[in-house]
DNA sequence: CCGCAACTGATATAGTATAACAAAACAGTT
DNA sequence: AACTGTTTTGTTATACTATATCAGTTGCGG
């Protein structure tokens, strides 16, 4: 039998290398340019390793982005839920147990049955909120 | 002075209207073929047409599908939340105080101020649970 | 009438994601 | 080593989602 599952490849170990170093969402396309130099040329290639990524629980697909981020808590089970600055574009990652709590009962009541959960708050962090970085937006290019 | 917000052009009630009576999610480009017949042609009057109507709280864009939902109870101020339907595709629209206190509590202990908050859960529902349609998709075609 | 704001038309382009198929790499088995 | 099933990669092409830009229009208040 296998026990525990693959290593990752290189494509995978430099993808998930890129999104630490980022500290922030990084798009698919962000990562494919800055694979351009490693002989990574092809969009699939990085959907690719972004899929195991995830499915894995080192990296999470941020829906409102479109981006990717790596998971700052690696392989947890629990949800995860997301902060998302839009002035500095900072990601706070964080679990709330009493929040999911939350979202079961729902399930429970209505019969619902969840797979995958996704919260994502957009706004200020405390810091940009502070700075008067009330209105700036960050930009992917 | 100006009483009240404008009435919706033709097409933005067009728009609303499809999505009305679709009763799930559209994509913007499914919105574009719909009024193809009615000499809508061009991707920036849906996408100007749903800016509006996302705006006035008519529609909601569900960010885990690209797609945009009528929706349920027009005006409401506080946030919503969203049950998806992976096999039928029906999407049921609710508010929740106790989790939305529970997110503002976060903002409070965090200093972060959210703006617009995402809550979509993705799976199967109650009817699809049962049936057996354990393992189907909805296909946008 | 004038000016302003919102909306539209039209064209082009940017950004995000997958289909399909062939080839190579890898691990476990015989 | 040879065989087998699975995973990953390469490559090309294509589909889907969204915005930029600029000109023209419409509706309304001053
Ligand atoms: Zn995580
Ligand atoms: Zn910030
Ligand atoms: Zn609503
Ligand atoms: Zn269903």
């Amino acid at each position: 039998m296998s026990s525990g599952r693959r290593p990752l490849s290189q494509t995978q170990e430099r993808v998930l290398a890129l999104l630490v170093a980022a500290g922030k969402p990084l798009s698919a396309y962000d990562l494919l340019h800055l694979l351009r130099h490693e002989g990574v040329n092809a969009p699939p290639t990085v959907y690719r390793a972004l899929d195991r990524l995830v499915r894995d629980g080192l990296a999470h697909r941020i829906e409102s982005l479109n981006a990717f981020v790596a998971c700052s808590r690696p392989h947890h089970q629990d949800m995860a839920s997301f902060a998302i600055c839009d002035a500095c574009g900072v990601v706070a990652e964080f679990g709330d147990g009493e929040l999911q709590s939350r979202l079961e009962a729902l399930s429970e009541r209505t019969g619902f049955q969840a797979e995958r959960t996704t919260v994502e708050l957009r706004g200020r962090c405390a810091a940009c909120a502070a700075h008067g970085h009330g209105h700036g937006h960050v930009h992917a290019h």
